[in-house]
DNA sequence: GCATCTAAGTGCAAGATGCATATTGCTTTA
DNA sequence: TAAAGCAATATGCATCTTGCACTTAGATGC
């Protein structure tokens, strides 16, 4: 190749394009709440609490919640019908309910894969590479 | 409480003290590919890649096999007996080996509580919040 | 008034990640 | 034998993500 160029821009993929299973299991767990009832992030905050999922950080899941609008996946609006402050109510988009869909089975998949490296998987054209066992 | 002290210094749980399944698919999954045989950095990239895992950078493989090591996952030694660069082999050790287990055991808890929030589970002490579907 | 709860959000520093590149040793081939 | 190439490990850096503390603000209770 010509050793002019050094670096190619390398442009980055958007936020939500495919389940990565990264920090992407906040970002699902909402989902999933928000497919059965609208909410808002307090109400999610302390639900995510009390249901055997991993301690989340409130402003975590406030800053997923914004940046899951900006991604199309929820939508929200100020409700200002109940008593105290006003609360921002999300709702499941289509878009959403899609990527839902997909993670979830990106989820089994890749637990899929490691049930099986667990149970000793059949290696058929790698030799099983066990250096020496004496 | 006194408005004297404005932060405590706050101690942070060290890498892998719990199963966070955030950025720990990849552990995990070197985890348990090495429970099955012994394998060096550069052949454990090469396994990921074509496994229906998502695609990790070659150089955080690297990293989290130092990572595992300093946190007792993984021991490690070098390789010289085959022809070629020097590798360094890594092996499961009990503590990575019990991780492992409970890391698969918080997976499928996640899953089963995806699973439950999106057949529509009884609320039992949340009302609905369906605000309006008019 | 003052404290407290709900509700949302920001600031900051530390950690994790993706991408390109570097380095070394061995093997092959011109 | 020099050059080229692959195997194998690793680092530099900019960016993204995260945890923790703190702030703002309205409503409610004392």
């Amino acid at each position: 190749m010509s050793p002019s160029e050094k670096r190619s821009p390398a442009e980055k993929s958007p936020p939500f394009a495919e389940p990565r299973l990264n920090g992407d299991l906040l970002a699902t767990s909402l989902l999933a709440f928000l497919k059965s009832y609208n909410a808002y992030g307090y109400q999610l905050s302390q639900q995510l609490a009390g249901a055997g999922l991993p301690q989340f950080d409130s402003g975590t899941v406030y800053r997923t919640l914004r940046q899951l609008e900006k991604s199309g996946m929820v939508s929200s609006f100020w409700d200002t019908s109940a008593n105290g402050p006003a609360r921002r109510m999300y709702s499941l988009t289509r878009a959403g309910d899609v990527f839902l869909g997909s993670w979830i089975e990106t989820m089994q998949r890749y637990q899929a894969v490691l049930t099986t490296a667990l149970t000793g998987f059949a290696l058929a054209d790698q030799k099983p590479a066990k250096p020496e066992e004496s």
